[in-house]
DNA sequence: GGAGTTCGATACAGCGCTGTATCCGATACA
DNA sequence: TGTATCGGATACAGCGCTGTATCGAACTCC
């Protein structure tokens, strides 16, 4: 009695293509990663996940071996994510290079660059779920660094073009003034977030915070 | 049976003082701030606070409403204690004013005025977590934020007088310069301590890191 | 169209944690 | 020295969560 209790509404979409395996690990994995961010990794029960999934936890413990595990699939996802998305605007941005105008308007671009698609502050929470738990754990602490170390490069890589493009030169080596930049990226996030702005508010105060960086970095050869 | 079980080791050099309530209620706090700092808000239970601290679920309930309850108290002791020990120390810093040197070392002189004695790395645990909290609790949120402008305004002054003493331009407001020092402070911390680095790489890392921030936050007037 | 396989639902046993209610010992005061 | 109070220990009831074991239904492939 009662079949189909349990699949959402929203399944009735999705129904007539192949209602395969990897859909269900991909259903499960967006659930899990909204409720991380709402309610933090270890007030999040697997219950949690497949109630918001649509599922059972029968559904869970077939395609996952246990929250932990999901936990670290969830943040390699999230972290090729990012970083693949950061590297489509970066290459995009570069690009683009002769229409690039000043050097303040160049890296309020790049702020820009950096913003996956999507909900903000979900990413933001997340991510800070995988620091937190990167700083007491060493296997996520590798995928953190790792991912860390790739969108280091890219924005690096991205300073260094501009720079060249617009003659140029950066104050710091490309790589500490990229950490530098994406270090007040974040912070500035988690102070917007924690002032309740929404959404919007959220992405300019980080640009003005990012932008602010750029002039200390960016170098005018004319001084 | 079994009087005084449950009293840690340390209790009896403690014991001939007076044993109050407020001994007890610092006891559970010290106690649930390592904890925390281990496994994380989430993860911890009462249960464990109180067997670190020596006691058993009794004390607890005798002296705090909940573990929430307990954490809004700890990040405020937290805070308060941060707060105090940066204002202590740029006030000892400005006092010793005509012997400071160059930019670049009296910045990295900062640094070290910045850290709270203690173990770092469970500041920087605690910390974290108390982030992680202000971006869901509005009540969290709240006490974070204060803390947060506290600090800026401490660390704002020390640049300005520095800037001052030494004759030298601050290339921001110093508000913004501060935010930017505080950022890059917490940033590297976190990157340090995910990377395993023990608690003098830490300190070591995290100086580099804010001492090329000061770089370029300082002008010098001669340019 | 029948057999095998797979995915997800359901049922269940067990555990750890919470919070309260009760008890005991120690201090404070008369 | 007897009584009141208070802080902390002990005992207990209940719950939510986990993980497993079982079952049923839908695809697949012949």
């Amino acid at each position: 009695m009662n079949r189909g209790i349990g699949m959402s509404e929203q399944d009735a979409a999705l129904r007539p293509q192949t209602r395969s395996r990897e859909n269900t690990r991909a259903r499960l994995l967006d659930a899990a990663a909204q409720v991380f961010a709402e309610v933090g990794l270890g007030e999040t029960s697997v219950e949690a996940i497949c109630e918001r999934a649509g599922f059972t936890r029968g559904a869970f413990y077939s395609n996952f071996e246990s929250k932990d595990q999901l936990f670290v699939e969830l943040a390699a996802r999230f972290a090729s994510r990012q970083v693949e998305g950061v590297r489509e605007r970066v290459a995009a941005m570069i690009e683009s290079g002769p229409d690039l105008r000043g050097d303040r308007d160049d890296m309020v671009g790049l702020v820009e660059a950096l913003d996956v698609p999507g909900d903000v502050r979900l990413g933001v929470l997340l991510m800070s779920e995988i620091k937190g738990r990167a700083m007491r754990d060493a296997k996520t602490a590798e995928a953190y660094l790792a991912q860390d170390a790739q969108m280091l490069r890219e924005v690096a890589q991205l300073l260094e073009e501009i720079a060249q493009a617009k003659g140029l030169r950066l104050a710091l080596p490309a790589e500490d003034a990229a950490r530098t930049v994406l270090t007040a990226w974040e912070g500035a996030a988690v102070r917007a977030i924690a002032a309740g702005l929404p959404e919007q508010a959220l992405l300019e105060a980080r640009a003005k915070e990012v932008g602010r960086i750029a002039h200390l970095i960016i170098e005018h050869p004319s001084l």
